[in-house]
RNA sequence: AGGGUCAACUGGGCAGUCGCCGCCUAAUUUUUAUUAAGCGAUUAGUUUAUUAAGCUAUUCGUUUUUUAAAUUUUUGGGGGGAGGAAAGUCCGGACUUUAAAGAGUAGAGUGCCAGGUAACGCCUGGGCAGUGUAAACUGACGGCAAGUGCAACAGAAAGUAAACCGCCUUUCAAAAAAUAAACUUCGGUUUAGCGUUUGAUCGGUAAGGGUGAAAGGGUGCGGUAAGAGCGCACCGCACUGGUGGUAACAUUCAGUGGCAAGGUAAACCCCACUCAAAGCAAGACCAAAUAGGGUUCCGUGUAGCGUUAGUGUUUACAUUAUCGACUACUGAGGUGUUACUCGCAUUGGAACCGGGUAGGUCGCUUGAGCCAUAGAGUGAUUUAUGGCCUAGACGAAUGACUGUUCACGACAGGAUCCGGCUUAUAGGUUGACCCUCAUU
């Protein structure tokens, strides 16, 4: 219990909020809510951990500089690492689609925080 | 002062809060092994007061404890954390696996010379050619005098050169005037030619015109029917020798040759030299579950099948015994069904070995390393001494927010590691050199 509690307080993103393999991707893939945006997609399925995972899908087809992939990763994970005890027992997979590259900086912050937004009111 | 060339460096700073990935350290937790002790159970022996209890030994489980280890958990502290191109993946190496005595062919690459280097298609110095007033920059820069091929259009001709116009000669025809000779009525007439002009024609001719990116040295004089390196002078070119240079190459040196051979090898090709292939998803190690392979051991019974041995007849059968997890059934035993019993369901079991999937560990960062000083060298580079350790992730870390400051921040993110090349790049700093202007 204490973990937990230290978990909804804290604002960390340790290693068991990710998905790490393709097991655990493959498992919100077989079965999950989609939200759309003109920038991303986002896959959630609930899990029984008690805890959120989030992984990124970012192709390379789509963003090609290795630049701009970590700048959205990194964009994310931040937004999910602040919000973590908003998203409960959920596993979220962002996949980016190719309006992507075309898109700004700021464009791409909008983008995620509506999405996410979206995602909020849908749990509640 | 302005403009330019080359080279080197830099690639926002500071503070706070939250966060990510290794490392060191202190504690904490877990697991494993180990030491000792307690409790419970099993088996054996033994004693007594014998349906029981005690003692000794053995094996197993469990709890506590000692020590040690770990790729365990969590927390605190300390310290580190992308680039000049990390990029393109275009060359060259290290490393790994496979192959491999050596040689040749094919194929690929390189191509002025010398040096540097682990190596290179890289770098340095030099030569030659081209561009620029210059500093400098650019160059696949061996061979077309081995062979084969290619070239639109134009042009007569595009290659052991070629005759369209033009120029000249021969021959033929025509023309008119002049000239010469003969005759003459002195007005002329006739005849003639290696003369002139025009046309045709046999030839000569590369001076001139015209075509083209390119037409077989240039200028002048001589020469000739006209011309022509046909001859000569000067310039240029080629070759031989000398001289300088390690060499490429140079040559205001000497001689020889009239001068012959167009371009294209990033066309085939020839010559010289170099090259085994695939790549860290290389590769090495550990290795769960499930299925499958091998070896050994283990059985309640029946039947079949086979092994071995005996007996009978006979040369293939019968019979008896024996062994066999080879096959079928059975289900003693095992497993499951909450603890026990029954029942039910299901099924051969155990140990070891080898391969090996998921997963994990290593490879993985100490290296042709960086910095300083001194020596060698024009330089690339190299030698010596001293000092330093500077990312190591793996669904993949350097970020976010706030404040402040300035010149307001470009291109852009490691993935085995080095040496290069190429391409992208806001702005800033430094040095050397060149040109122009001004001043002294």
């Amino acid at each position: 219990m204490q973990k937990t509690d230290w978990r909804l307080t804290n604002e960390s993103f340790p290693r068991d909020n990710r998905l790490l393999n393709a097991k655990q991707y493959s498992r919100v893939f077989e079965k999950a809510n989609k939200i759309h945006n003109k920038a991303f997609t986002l896959l959630v399925r609930k899990n029984d951990l008690g805890h959120a995972r989030l992984g990124l899908v970012i192709a390379k087809k789509n963003v090609k500089q290795a630049n701009q992939r970590n700048y959205i990763k990194r964009q994310v994970r931040e937004y999910f690492r602040l919000h973590i005890q908003t998203f409960r027992s959920y596993d979220l997979v962002l996949l980016t689609r190719r309006d992507v590259a075309s898109l700004t900086k700021t464009d791409i912050i909008a983008y995620r925080n509506k999405l996410f937004e979206r995602f909020e009111k849908q749990i509640g």
